[in-house]
DNA sequence: CTGATATTTGACCGATCGGTCCATTATTCG
DNA sequence: CGAATAATGGACCGATCGGTCAAATATCAG
């Protein structure tokens, strides 16, 4: 035969994968080392680079594995039949809620963080950076036209310039509540925003 | 006598804390190493250790001389005497197009990356993010007090939460314009957010 | 069981990190 | 001119970085 099984993985690389994408998450990329890595998940050195490849591949991987999570859940959300300005609203809501909550505050938007600290200088990062923002850009987008189509929102108003808007004030939000305290800032500045939308 | 002058400094510390400035503004804490600002200032290590003490508190330096740049010149713009509205607009369509052009792409804004980077573990820079942010928004709510007094700005909108909005959408045009190329984005991002200005 | 293969473990690699130390050099005061 | 003092350059420090390697171990086919 050509190849055996040999000897079994004794962790599930679904779920390390899962535990790096926190990791990464919280303490961002330079300042995640590999024996962070390490302790984190209880696997060994070597085990990490078989599986996954080097530090950079592993954050990508988990730049992947955050995408997956996320991009269904917007999409789901912003996609139900039904009025779509109030979907808009609630997402922006939530985001600022999160923001300004004290767990959401330390870690911000994974994305977001990202841009901050890899996309310059890191053309795979930035990459799957500008695909997620495009992405929420367009759901965005698509709930404001559907909005003004069963006249939610008033004719007039440019849907993709509102949603590109919204992205915008998304990534602040998650910028100002990750080093602010004050929770009023973020929510007056999204009620403002989604004032734009009456 | 019991001090002399000794041996005389051959840098203008002042001149060096403006590039070490420049570099971490551009590079970030944890990606500038003491290496890179020995090579980038010209000037020993020792040298650096002696002026401005350790990395940290190098850094803490250079955010303030961020903040007294920066300070005194959205203090200018924003509280010049006449029409308060057409400066504030002024103040957000210039930052989304530095946030747009190549050489402000890169940088974005030292005091947003301080937030992204710095800010949720260490107290000395978030503290001078507040400060900043504080600060700016202290500005624009008062531009936008004028403007409304002026006759401006319709009565019956909150400047305080409008100021708060156009903050954390500033906040948002540097990081998408870090990592993003499509200048459309952070202008139309602008230019909705300020028809909340009409 | 035996041989083949893949995984794990932990030691180990050179490079680089922030920071220190000291001998040398330049400056001012007496 | 010395004596005192501070700045300079560069060797040096232990710690840690990302990454590799080989020996030990576990699982498969036959």
């Amino acid at each position: 035969m050509v190849f055996d099984m040999a000897r079994t993985k004794e962790f599930d690389p679904d779920a390390a994968l899962q535990s790096v994408l926190e990791l990464f998450w919280r303490r961002g990329y330079q300042a995640t080392s590999l024996t962070d890595l390490v302790e984190h998940l209880g696997i060994g050195r070597a085990s990490i680079y078989a599986t996954f490849g080097s530090k950079h591949e592993l954050y990508l991987k988990a730049m992947d594995r955050y995408g997956e999570t996320r991009d269904p859940a917007l999409l789901a959300e912003l996609s139900r039949p039904g009025p779509a300005l109030p979907a808009v609203r609630a997402v922006v809501r939530r985001f600022a809620a999160e923001a300004a909550s004290s767990e959401g505050r330390l870690n911000g938007c994974f994305i977001t963080n990202t841009a901050a600290e890899l996309a310059p200088h890191d053309p795979a990062a930035a990459r799957r950076v500008e695909i997620s923002w495009e992405h929420a850009e367009t759901l965005l987008c698509s709930a404001l036209v559907r909005a003004q189509a069963q006249g939610e929102l008033p004719e007039g108003r440019d849907p993709r310039a509102l949603a590109r808007m919204l992205l915008v004030l998304l990534q602040g939000i998650r910028i100002v509540g990750k080093a602010s305290n004050d929770p009023a800032r973020v929510r007056d500045a999204a009620e403002q925003a989604l004032a734009l939308l009456d």
